[in-house]
DNA sequence: ATGTTAAGTAAGTGATTGCTTACTTACTAG
DNA sequence: CTAGTAAGTAAGCAATCACTTACTTAACAT
């Protein structure tokens, strides 16, 4: 058994990610301190010596999440200055990050967690407040520039596309994963959006 | 203290109705036996001179869902003739059922009961297939008779209209039940209903 | 080489889980 | 009135939970 002590910041990652990891797999009420430490290969006793408590554990997760979600929405964003191509790009990269965290819905939108956590439910739903403001902008400037039709408000168009993703999301993971989730998810928008396009007739 | 001994199927029923209660409160994989009982004001034990086992119970609770949805769908759709008037009463009906009972959102989408139960799993996901036939079902009705726009397949209407559903479902849930779920829900799918008719110029 | 320290372990803690056992009591048919 | 049964309880089971304590060892700077 080779020993391989790890340095903290490397151990810390990994917990984080092994913690997504099972929260996709079994749920995440079920992570246990010991669940964590057996996938890793540790003692359970070793994760207290990164967390103090398992709280921490799941704010240092919320943390990289919200972290990683951000960076991948003004990448996305960044891309373009069409407000219409803002939009796919934007649901482009949601959806790949879904499909390469598949833990994230369950996290974004399960109370599990959040029940005896106010600090997680805050994060998340700030979170999801964000992204909601990305598609607000987009469609309120692919509204002015008569790319989408003026006559739907653009916070309903965001409530809208934000339902779609989050529909062929959950749709996805419950079916075992049996589509390609940006493909599918890109197909419905491609529909979507060109229901909320504006008349050129 | 009243003894208050109850006949089996009303306890029974009692019981199940706590689990969803406590289901929507503290998140499906935080009912135990011991907080079941303890709503109900029963030693936890009792629990199981009406159910053999945990999963038993669980097993109630998602035949008590299915019987009552599907009540539910059959009587809106028996409302109306027309297939819009039909979609909206299902969709209505829909809401309404998840406003009566807000634990069922996070039952039909949740994986966490059924990581470990593949009998809830597979209850849960006909549900949910019951529904999208439903919803194709008047979605190609409306379109023969004219009123919805053929160049979209039906099922793909149905996608969209049942994301709109769980996105609506799942704002409420999470932001505090801030908004009469129905009349945002009929708003939104208003919305979406014209921006599918039919054009008539 | 050696001393310090960060990373890890073994073996526990009390609390809580689902479930069982042995016993009790309320209700009801004869 | 009484006996049988259905519904309930108190107490405890092994397993698991998050977490702690006392001790060990790998890694690294000097």
């Amino acid at each position: 058994m080779a020993t391989m002590r790890k340095p903290a910041d490397l151990r810390k990652a990994e917990i984080v990610a092994t913690i997504l990891d099972l929260a996709d797999r079994i749920g995440p009420d079920r992570v246990t301190t010991g669940a964590v430490a057996r996938a890793i290969g540790v003692t359970q006793a070793a994760l207290f010596r990164h967390f103090p408590t398992k709280a921490d554990m799941w704010g240092a997760t919320a943390d990289h999440v919200a972290e990683t979600l951000s960076q991948a929405w003004a990448d996305a964003l960044a891309q373009s200055d069409d407000p219409v191509l803002g939009l796919q790009s934007l649901i482009a990269t949601q959806l790949d990050r879904i499909a390469a965290t598949p833990a994230l819905p369950v996290l974004l939108f399960s109370r599990e967690l959040n029940v005896e956590n106010a600090d997680l439910r805050a994060a998340f739903r700030n979170l999801l407040a964000a992204f909601h403001g990305h598609i607000v902008r987009a469609a309120t400037a692919a509204q002015e520039s008569g790319q989408l039709r003026r006559n739907i408000p653009a916070t309903d168009i965001a409530v809208l596309l934000a339902s779609l993703v989050q529909g062929v999301a959950i749709r996805w993971s419950l079916g075992a994963r049996g589509f390609p989730l940006r493909d599918e998810g890109l197909r419905l928008l491609d529909i979507q959006l060109h229901l909320l396009a504006a008349r050129k007739d």
